[in-house]
RNA sequence: GUGGGCGUAGUUCAGUUGGUAGAGCCCUGGAUUGUGAUUCCAGUUGUCGUGGGUUCGAGUCCCAUCGUCCACCCCA
């Protein structure tokens, strides 16, 4: 025997047992954008890396060592997307989709960096986004933050999750708080850890949110950068903050909530839990109303959010007490004798014609009655149809409920027709 | 990139101071020659992650390597 070859590391086989939670989700999901009105979009998984340096920013990470980049066979540096915004926000000018409009859209889809993998961490893992295009107020912020409010109500996550918000000012208010903050530290500079040190240099707002505990006390008398946002950030925050108050949503002001990509601006905000070790954040946007412009195209407005897919749904399996329910079979068709196996495929193939909606499993590879009745049993059919020599020549099929006390019955064709339509429409 | 834990059947795991590799679940067949989910009986399943070393003898001890999990960094 050759040698087994195995995944890549941190890239994730999705098997069926937990598929079924991917397609709850998702089916949650899309509904949820067409009630708001937001319309996919899918570009492509691979971009030009210039791409990803001018919107996630030269000196980050994920730029600097995350990323999956390599030459195409004309020499074009290319690289799997790290995140989605850029891709969309690409794609969303190229198609003309925000000359002189605006747009509401969403996308899902793998998103791939190398890092080390842990829980809730993988190379290849997946988010969903919402973008909004084209509006500058607070109103559309909120909107989003209720989607995903919906979206965790919906999916029974009723607590274990926290909403924290921030503003991080526009860019000239920033850029002041960051010259003040890193004054602030360079005269506390023998205090600070290696890892703050080198922040200093990369992203000094970085050091706010430190988990080393060395750092707490010295955080704590830092400039608060609230003190330092302009007016215009101040107003849209606060309304923001009055809308959510408005609709029921609770949220905690976290000033030292941060956000790791250089492209945003005024609001961000984290769905975070404490149930998922070291990686909190299940959920995490803000506005960027800086970033069109730094691809190219007219000043406007934008802001979105990505959900992390495997931690919102680990998440799910720690909360919920079952699984979603898998789409069984309503019925199986067994099959005993040479003349039932030669009629078998057609007659299956029949009744899914008739029945476009019917989940009809066929029972393939013979075997003796009983392992075909286990295996009805085991994949979760309603019914087992039973068809042998004796039905055959009498022209009927055998129908047994297997989930409720019902005598099995002799139907004809046209009793089974309906006797399985009223299965089909007897569901939810 | 750094640190720690763990690698034994498809799966969950046991395996004594080093002495011929085990159990539950799953699967297959039978008890019932055409009736599942309960019960009983029988059966299949292994490069003990890989390579090397110590030893009469290694799943067990040593070294290396790979994989995996968790944490740091960073992030959804």
């Amino acid at each position: 025997m050759s040698q087994k070859i195995q995944a890549i590391r941190g890239m994730n086989d999705i098997l069926p047992e937990q598929s079924i939670w991917w397609q709850w989700v998702e089916e949650n999901i899309i509904a949820l954008a067409s009630a708001y009105g937001y319309q996919e979009i899918r570009p492509p998984v691979v971009e030009k890396t210039e791409l990803f340096k001018r919107s996630i920013g030269e000196v980050t990470d994920i730029v600097e060592k995350e990323m999956y980049t390599f030459e195409d066979r004309n020499g074009d540096s290319l690289t799997l997307r790290p995140e989605g915004t850029a891709g969309c926000v690409r794609a969303v000018l190229e198609g003309g989709l925000i000359h002189n409009q605006s747009q509401r859209l969403w996308y899902r889809g793998p998103m791939f960096r190398h890092e080390r993998p842990q829980q809730g961490r993988y190379r290849q893992f997946y988010q969903l986004g919402m973008e909004a295009f084209g509006f500058a107020g607070p109103d559309i912020d909120a909107e989003l933050i209720l989607i995903t409010a919906n979206l965790w109500q919906r999916l029974g996550l009723t607590s274990g999750v926290t909403l924290q918000l921030n503003s991080l000012g526009d860019p000239e208010s920033r850029a002041r708080y960051r010259e003040q903050l890193v004054a602030y530290y360079q005269s506390h500079h023998a205090a600070l850890d290696d890892d703050s040190r080198r922040r200093l240099e990369s992203n000094p707002l970085r050091i706010l949110d430190s988990k080393n505990r060395q750092m707490v006390e010295i955080n704590r008398n830092a400039p608060q950068f609230f003190d330092h946002l302009d007016h215009g950030s101040r107003e849209h925050f606060d309304q923001l903050c009055r809308h959510l108050e408005r609709c029921g949503i609770a949220y905690e002001i976290n000033p030292r909530l941060v956000r790791g990509l250089d492209y945003y601006s005024k609001t961000v905000f984290e769905w975070v839990t404490d149930r998922l070790g070291a990686q909190g954040t299940i959920c995490a946007g803000g506005r960027y109303d800086g970033l069109i412009p730094q691809l190219g195209g007219r000043e406007s407005a934008a802001v979105g959010f990505a959900l992390g897919m495997e931690r919102l749904i680990l998440l799910l399996q720690q909360t919920e007490e079952a699984p979603p329910l898998a789409r069984s079979p309503h019925a199986y068709l067994l099959l005993l004798g040479d003349a039932a196996q030669q009629q078998g495929v057609a007659i299956a193939e029949k009744l899914r014609q008739q029945l476009p909606r019917l989940r009809l499993t066929l029972h393939c590879g013979g075997g003796s009655l009983k392992s075909q009745f286990k295996q009805a049993d085991r994949r979760g059919a309603e019914v087992a149809l039973i068809l042998g020599d004796d039905e055959v020549a009498s022209a009927t099929i055998g129908f047994k409920p297997l989930r409720e006390r019902r005598e099995q019955q002799q139907l004809t064709m046209s009793q089974l027709h309906s006797q399985l339509q009223q299965l089909i429409e007897g569901e939810k």
